[in-house]
DNA sequence: ATACGTTATGTAATAACATATCAATATGCG
DNA sequence: CGCATATTGATATGTTATTACATAACGTAT
């Protein structure tokens, strides 16, 4: 996500953008808070991480663990679930809980947030805001669960004019 | 939930309460609602429905599983699922992502309610709320999932004087 | 440099969760 | 009744996640 983008309106992951810079970042920002945490980002994390980072997509452990496979990383389950439990301990990704699936943060180094998810049922982009927790009277929050699955402006848009299209888009 | 119990102020699953009366007040709402959508409350959707409210806690498919396997009422993941599935299509019980697990819905009447859950991860009580939903702009919500996980009210103030107490309370 | 404690990775096996498919039966209704 | 539809039964398989144990790599103090 480059810098260019608000606060409010249109998500940048719905549109078309400079996807590169949204990598570049985010795998600087995720440097920066392992060097901070002393956190160690090894060789395999980081791949973990670039792959995530390929899409605004979430992917699920296996579909991670069949690249990893394929580049000869590893081919075993625990090795895509010790990955990206650590890029989530770290805030460098997000699990989807409503997909069973893991989304890489865009920007890791912003406070100890409570994120929510728009996640597109058409074309799969996820896009990441910040909401409101819910505060309850006397619960004590730990965790927050956020997530709103819906269709986004790009594709609402197609849904007018070509009906049940089930391919969907290919945003970055 | 008896009708005494305010909307404000600690949800009444986490403290003590008239349980019974939450389980008939759901059970003829339940029947009311399908009077009304023309669907079946069979005696198998019945009885996870029960099963279900017998506590404020959510159950795996598979608790609901073994539950029915030993009145003679199925064994087989299909069984749990269909009537899982059919309880939440008609907003009789929902599922909580968080735990890939389900609780009965207290007031499927109400509305066709965007509902929020509170879950205790000490005593496993999940509590349902109302709260606003996420609402971004050109993004077209067509279902949301909001969970906090915590400490409610009464197993925190436990934490205050018995320390890293694993067991949990038990909350109806 | 070597021994030790710690962290990370490799591997096997299995647990836990979920769905596809097809056959059989029950229910509502003209 | 006889048909259409909804529900249930049963088999098989697919998908997601964890436990347990073994090995390798790294840091560091001697």
């Amino acid at each position: 996500m480059p810098h260019d983008a608000p606060h409010t309106g249109t998500p940048p992951e719905f549109t078309p953008h400079d996807h590169s810079a949204c990598v570049a970042d985010a795998m600087l920002a995720a440097q920066e808070v392992c060097d901070q945490s002393g956190a160690r980002l090894t060789k395999l994390r980081r791949r973990v991480l670039e792959i995530l980072l390929e899409k605004h997509s979430p992917l699920g452990a296996y579909d991670v663990l069949a690249r990893l496979d394929a580049e000869g990383l590893g081919s075993k389950p625990p090795v895509a679930y010790r990955a990206l439990g650590f890029l989530v301990d770290q805030g460098l990704a997000h699990r989807i809980e409503s997909l069973n699936a893991f989304v890489a943060c865009l920007r890791p180094q912003d406070e100890g947030h409570a994120p929510a998810f728009l996640i597109c049922r058409s074309c799969g982009t996820v896009a990441e805001i910040t909401a409101q927790a819910v505060a309850p009277p006397g619960f004590v929050v730990e965790k927050t669960t956020i997530e709103a699955e819906g269709l986004c402006a790009t594709c609402a848009a197609k849904q007018d004019t070509a009906h049940q299209d089930k391919t969907g888009g290919t945003p970055a």
